[in-house]
DNA sequence: CTAAAGTATGGAGCATACTCTAAGGTCAAC
DNA sequence: GTTGACCTTAGAGTATGCTCCATACTTTAG
């Protein structure tokens, strides 16, 4: 597929694609013979995938770090094994994290509902 | 306590700490004969909470605006009791989302694992 | 009293992650 | 064969969140 239906498909810009390949995490685009992209369809899984894991705060380059570790299949399978389970350690700790701060919300979000039915605001 | 002690005591620079301040997360920071700044116990939680957001994810201005919506407790209960149902859906989102990584960082870590012992990497 | 250390301000500089523009090549349809 | 939609590149511009510097005033230690 073309650039622009990789860009409707994943819900980001040519731009944002163009610049993620740039930054090492598309690798292997291969190009039509008038030098436009020729993207597959596990693009798309992976442009999502690199979305996810910036969505939960990754850096773009921790994503090429981490997905470069999955890619590379024969050699440095310890290294990789290693790193996954460090990201996963930091994703757990961001896990509890983010619950304490649903608990706080919560007891927040509790406290000023009182607080406007107290005052007659409801 | 001066900025020194409060950079001290956040591990937060005070170069940061004068940002967030501009930047409206730190309110009411009295100021001593000198001009220098004056600040109370309360401002060392409030750092190390917007620290905490931060690394949820939330940008400057969200955490300035969940603030807002705390400090304000006689007026716009409603609406802060609003904002921060909404906030904490949003983070019960990441929740899910940071579980799906996890899960997805163990398959990986296992197929690592296993690949290596193949290789003889062991 | 003086030197060193701490603080204040405005503004410059930097890293990250886009976002877009300019100038030009490709291609299908009329 | 030209119009228009699509693609290419290099590079400029933007937003966010710091990070630091120059200059100047204040405090503290000797």
């Amino acid at each position: 597929m073309r650039i622009a239906e990789l860009e409707q498909r994943t819900g980001v810009s040519r731009y944002t694609l163009r610049y993620y390949e740039k930054q090492g995490l598309l690798t292997e685009v291969s190009r039509a013979g008038n030098n436009y992209r020729d993207y597959s369809e596990h693009a798309v899984k992976r442009i999502i995938m690199v979305r996810q894991l910036k969505s939960l705060g990754f850096s773009l380059a921790e994503i090429r770090a981490l997905m470069n570790a999955v890619r590379s299949d024969t050699i440095n399978c310890r290294d990789g094994a290693l790193l996954m389970a460090e990201k996963r350690e930091t994703v757990e700790l961001r896990i509890r994290e983010l619950q304490d701060v649903r608990e706080l919300l919560l007891q927040e979000q509790k406290r000023l509902e009182e607080s406007a039915r107290l005052h007659g605001q409801s």
